[in-house]
DNA sequence: CTTGGAATGTCAACAAGGCTGACGTATATT
DNA sequence: AATATACGTCAGCCTTGTTGACATTCCAAG
């Protein structure tokens, strides 16, 4: 067995006792992930679907339905009807698509663009203390350990949305 | 608008940006995570819910129900809903405590731990693939990350599991 | 121009799994 | 004896996911 020293504790190897603490590593950090944003949400009505379909039409402005739900994974059904209530409560703005008119291009209005930054920096706050405790090393092993943990379509939107975003 | 120059292969501090894609990394890796399980889970009419309480139980067998709803952070009528489906069917066994006669002692049957097992090694197998591909270091990172990411409470019940699982 | 298919919206019904509130019972503690 | 704790359970509500069915709009091919 190669060993590799490297950490205080002892992971060496991917033992099964290491990828259980990784599970549920997994499992409560992402509880922490969706605190902040959750407590503002609740005071609104909103839930974490609500929080999701703004964050990503914030990313990709003018986005389509379509390209939105397979990104969520979720049931047009199921997004429409969250869409529809932030549209209703006039934080998204849905246009007819100019080149194909079938579309509706989705973009964030400015009171949906006030309450996408009031979560995001909720949330990016908590994940900037977090990278400051682990330091950038860690940060960029993170990052990989994330993208290799994505189902291979997962990862195609993870890095097209990027490209979109920047 | 004050743009901070940031290119996205050089994360020497944490801008918007780089945050914004840690938080992308983790919705859609957390997508992967649940991924296999949730489908094994699918064919017997369980859910995630299920496959968490089994997890916990499995790790700290002799667990109350008390200690189980503080660390899957639900309220008792939810996992009580959850338990008394996987006691009728057999996988869980819940025994009267014998020094406080009020607690239930969870554990899980020979079938329980099957089921465990399986939904276990789905998930670890995955994990596995993940660790490998990113390699040692990066896998220290990441627990670095996520376990900063936590709260502090959960931070403190991720060490106690731990400790009684080991 | 007509028609097929794609993109979208919408209605209805259902399920899982959260929640709160209220109540009952057994057991411990004071 | 009184109070507190641990647990179970009933009832009702909410969010968010699912299927299935159907209407509309519009692009593109024939």
């Amino acid at each position: 067995m190669a060993e590799r020293q490297q950490n205080s504790d002892s992971p060496r190897f991917s033992s099964d006792e290491q990828l259980k603490q990784g599970i549920e590593a997994m499992f409560f950090a992402y509880r922490g992930f969706t605190a902040d944003p959750d407590r503002i949400l609740a005071k609104i009505a909103y839930g974490r679907a609500h929080h999701r379909a703004i964050h990503f039409i914030a990313r990709s402005p003018g986005t389509t339905v379509n390209n939105l739900m397979s990104i969520l994974g979720v049931t047009k059904q199921s997004l429409n009807r969250v869409l529809r209530t932030l549209i209703q409560d006039g934080l998204v703005l849905s246009r007819q698509g100019s080149v194909d008119r079938r579309e509706r291009r989705l973009t964030l209005t400015d009171k949906g663009s006030d309450l996408e930054r009031q979560l995001s920096d909720a949330q990016r706050t908590r994940m900037r203390a977090a990278y400051d405790k682990a330091g950038p090393e860690a940060v960029d092993g993170f990052r990989k350990v994330l993208e290799a943990m994505m189902d291979p379509e997962m990862r195609h939107k993870y890095h097209a949305v990027r490209e979109n975003g920047t």
